[in-house]
RNA sequence: GGGCGAUUAACUCAGUUGGUAGAGUGCCACCUCGACAAGGUGGAAGUCGUUGGUUCGAGCCCAGUAUCGCCCACCA
């Protein structure tokens, strides 16, 4: 084995053998501690219809930084993995398949033959979607696996039936639902999806049976004339008042229908009359309903016309409804007709325009079960993040109608409904009966139908944990704590896991719902299949590895809101992951002696001297220990992700390591000793910081690192199992930190100087540095990180100031001021714009801040801190600002 | 019809309790120095959509408005 890193950060190399490594260890799989608190997140199951996209990839990477993050908090942490049957998806998937590969249909297989098929398509891509998590790094439990359809889920599908059953809350009726006629079944509210169209109003005339005027309507949709039982009118609709109770005749159909008065007719719309077609029109049902109405259907499941539309029947309804019309219009009957856009639902699968049909179909009353979902959103026992989807979950359970269940499928869960055909007794239970309960015939039939998925996938949170069963799974780790989702799904799904959980256990299935937003394409546009914009994950790793994926998908976004897939992000996050690599890669190096051997390295910082830098780096780090740990708390998982990339790249690379390198190389063994403590305790800190995000390239370092003694608490054999750093009160060093700053800021002005003298970086230099009292002292701890970092040969500190030179470039900074000489490179007219531009810049914060304190109102009623900051910088201000004046009149005489 | 989000540097986006605007990419100049050119150093670049209000103080809070986008809605 390598004793170091390799030159360059190859993410290829590593990242399987690790995940392989963590599964056979075990690291993954939660235990039933008592002494730990459980910490649970059920995955949503992807669906089996395909491969994983960037959407699964979010989703599940910012479940993998929770979960990762709670097991080395200590928690018991289990992430439940699985997958979705996808009723109706996967159904369309593979009767396409079918057709395609053997030019059949799902009928002539037959049900059991085609289930067969069904089985084995999710054998496929079950296997591949469980490949693409892995690679993803997802430390999910693959021993608890689980699948909409196993036994498991299957026994938890048929309990929740059953039992709603009895209470009354499931129930079998005739009443109108959405029909897809391409899917050839029956969907919920939700699965319809509302869009706009194009199309007209034709307004006709119904001649009165007395051979009267008759009444003008307006449809948009004349092929459902066949199905009119009546026209409506608003009884307070002066102009129709006298009509109600007429007769009025169907054009050339020539059925009598009434006139009825109902409220439901808004004058102002069309006509002010509409016409009354239950079987096809929710509204028009209900008037029906009203008033007892008759309800003819006109069309067929097939969406073709059927008897009652004569001489049409077997015609599509779109194909009727213009030939239709244009038979009225001939015959006298159109009065006009008018461009609209006109509503329309189409199937959410197979974007099919759907019909309203009357049909026998299963469905659960919603009224009583929506009461406590919505009561645990309003009580805070239920917390949607950010809170503004809280909204949408509500308005979706406040405005709910009954839920259609019942689908005209073969892949899926059964409905446990039994017919008898000698007594036509409905049985309902778990097991299958072997005779009738009533009759005692045998002759017992199974209801044909197939349940909604999302009825199965609402009780994923506790099914998967073993519910009906009160198993041990079951009782340490629900409810779960947070579910992780797009807000595109809050109604098919979120919605539904709350009411079937507390309805089925009692409880509240999770206490978070973290909503996040979708990834789109670099143009911003949803990724979809028709468009051909899908970015596959699994390519993206390939190319970048998993971690700069992780790392680009969690941070840089804000909560619930949408992101762009761009390349230059994961460039960056590649990167960053490189440049962490290189900066271990440089510990490790001065770890080891010249065989690679692990050189004497304490493990605690105690006794140890510190430099003022290495105080420095370890109270940045454990800042940022609390600011990370804080923002994950609060689900802000790009700020904690970003704060990290901070601390590894422009604290410790850039200065920390920058700052040591002198003591590494030139110091005794005693200072390479401390340095190399530091070195590993920062860098172990960072590692676990980082590791929720980027998972693989940290275990990876840490498998390089020398380990601490390894015991039953604390087994470091894995970085994942190490513990989450601890903010530690010790190492706040407000002196050290000070000047370190100081320090910064005297190396960047004279690296400024440099570059705007262009002064070759080589060229060595020296610098004056007028300072005295404390400003002295701080100076004097910076002379040699001064010299290190800004290649400065020599330096006089000194506070006379008749010892500074004047033909010098300068700066001013906190309690002191630079001179650079550069005799023969000395620009004077650059200088002097120089220094103006410095004064301008400090005469105008000067200026913002003497306004601001010489307000009134501000002293008066600005809290005392905010006052004493400002003053304090007020003055370091005018400080510098008289000094840069000094400066700019004596170089103001030189050019 | 109802609701929500976005509007900040050339581009993509952050900005956690209101207290001198940040990152990544791109751009300019310089740099192969013993972790890293997937790098280093320095730099240019924003009246935070708009109007008004609250406040000592607003990118952030309130009201209105414009543009873009999304969701919901029984839609003759």
């Amino acid at each position: 084995m390598e004793k170091n890193l390799a030159k360059t950060y190859s993410p290829k190399e590593f990242e399987e053998r690790i995940y392989a490594e963590w599964e056979k260890n075990g690291a993954f799989r939660a235990e039933r501690d008592p002494k730990k608190k459980p910490y649970t997140i059920a995955m949503p199951p992807p669906n089996i219809t395909g491969q994983l996209h960037m959407g699964h990839a979010l989703d599940q990477t910012l479940q993998d930084v929770l979960i990762r993050w709670r097991r080395m908090q200590g928690f018991s942490a289990l992430w439940i993995p699985g997958s979705d049957h996808a009723s109706i998806a996967t159904e369309v998937k593979v009767v396409d398949k079918i057709r395609e590969e053997e030019g059949l249909t799902k009928e002539d297989l037959g049900r059991e033959e085609f289930l067969k098929r069904a089985w084995q398509w999710k054998e496929l891509y079950g296997g591949k979607i469980t490949e693409q998590v892995r690679k993803l790094g997802n430390s999910c439990d693959w021993s608890r696996e689980r699948f909409t359809m196993d036994e498991g889920c299957n026994k938890a599908v048929i309990e929740m039936f059953v039992k709603l059953y009895d209470k009354g809350l499931i129930y079998r009726g005739n009443r109108l639902i959405n029909w897809c006629p391409e899917c050839g079944t029956s969907l919920s509210d939700a699965e319809v999806e509302h869009e706009d169209k194009n199309g007209k109003y034709w307004y006709f005339r119904y001649p009165a049976k007395d051979g009267g005027e008759g009444i003008v309507v307006a449809t948009s949709r004349p092929e459902t004339m066949f199905g009119d039982v009546a026209i409506a009118v608003h009884p307070e609709d002066e102009r129709y008042k006298d009509m109600i109770g007429k007769t009025v005749i169907l054009p050339l159909v020539g059925r009598e229908i009434p006139i009825i008065a109902d409220e439901y007719p808004d004058p102002e719309k069309g006509t002010g009359a509409v016409k009354i077609t239950p079987a096809h029109d929710p509204n028009d049902f209900q008037v029906g309903e009203r008033h007892h109405l008759e309800r003819p259907s006109c069309i067929n499941p097939d969406a073709k016309m059927n008897g009652l539309a004569g001489k049409y029947e077997g015609l599509d309804r779109f194909e009727c409804r213009k030939k239709w019309a244009a038979e009225l219009e001939e015959a006298g009957y159109l009065v006009k007709t008018e461009d609209k856009v006109i509503p329309s639902g189409e199937c959410y699968r197979c974007s099919t325009i759907i019909e309203s049909m009357l049909s026998d179909q299963w469905f659960v009353a919603m009224e009583e079960l929506a009461k406590p979902a919505i009561e645990a959103a309003k009580s805070g026992q239920l917390v949607h993040v950010p809170d503004r989807f809280e909204k949408i979950y509500l308005h979706w359970l406040e405005n709910i109608r009954d839920w259609c269940i019942s689908r005209q499928l073969w892949w899926g869960h059964r409905i446990p409904a039994y017919y008898c055909d000698d007594c036509g007794e409905l049985i309902v239970q778990t097991e299958a009966p072997v005779v009738c309960s009533k009759c005692g015939s045998s002759k017992i039939r199974q209801d044909e139908d197939v349940l909604d998925t999302w009825f199965s996938s609402g009780l994923w949170p506790f099914s998967t944990l073993g519910w009906p069963e009160e198993s041990e799974d079951y009782r340490y780790f629900y409810p779960t704590d947070v579910l992780v989702t797009g807000y595109d799904i809050i109604f098919f799904w979120v919605v539904r896991m709350v009411f079937s959980a507390i309805e089925m256990t009692g409880e509240i299935p999770f206490k978070y719902v973290y909503v996040h937003g979708l990834v789109r394409d670099a143009e911003g546009r949803k990724m979809s299949k028709s468009l051909g914009n899908g970015i596959d994950p699994l390519e993206i790793i390939d190319q970048y590895g998993a971690d700069a994926l992780r790392f680009m998908l969690t941070t840089g976004i804000s909560p619930g809101n949408d992101m762009r897939f761009k390349t230059d992000k994961l460039e960056s996050s590649r990167n960053f992951a490189n440049k962490l690599w290189n900066a271990s890669r440089f510990v490790i190096m001065n770890l080891q002696d010249e065989e690679g051997n692990f050189l004497e390295t304490p493990e605690f910082m105690e006794g140890l001297e510190l430099r003022d830098e290495d105080k420095w780096i370890l109270s940045r780090v454990n800042s940022a220990v609390q600011y990370i740990t804080d923002n994950l708390e609060k689900f802000e998982l790009s700020l904690a992700g970003q704060r990290i990339y901070e601390v590894i790249w422009n604290e410790f690379c850039d200065w920390y390591i920058e700052l040591v390198k002198n003591r590494l190389y030139q110091g005794d063994e005693q200072e390479k000793k401390v340095v190399r403590a530091v070195l590993v305790h920062a860098l172990k800190d960072m590692l676990k910081l980082l590791h929720p995000f980027m998972p693989f390239l940290t275990e990876e370092i840490y498998s390089y690192l020398p380990k601490g003694t390894p015991d039953a608490d604390n087994p470091e054999d894995f970085l994942m199992k190490g513990a989450w750093p601890v903010v530690d009160g010790q190492l706040e060093y407000p002196e050290e930190v000070k000047r370190i700053e100081t320090a910064m800021e005297a190396i960047k002005s004279i690296r400024n100087i440099r570059a705007e003298a262009e002064a070759a970086p080589g060229r060595k230099l020296r610098a004056v540095i007028l300072a005295d009292g404390e400003g002295a002292a701080v100076m004097e701890s910076c002379r040699r990180y001064i010299m290190s970092l800004a290649n400065i040969t020599e330096i006089l500190i000194t506070a006379d100031k008749t010892e500074t030179p004047e033909e010098a470039m300068s700066a001013v900074i906190s309690g002191a001021e630079i001179f650079i000489p550069l005799d023969d490179l000395l620009d004077y007219k650059a200088e002097f714009e120089r220094l103006s531009r410095e004064k301008k810049k400090l005469e105008e914060e000067v200026d913002r801040l003497e306004k601001k304190l010489s307000n009134e109102g501000f002293v008066a009623k600005a809290p005392a801190n905010i006052i004493a900051e400002e003053r304090e910088k007020a003055a370091g201000y005018r400080d510098k600002l008289d000094k840069i004046r000094d400066r700019l009149e004596l170089v103001a005489r030189k050019c």
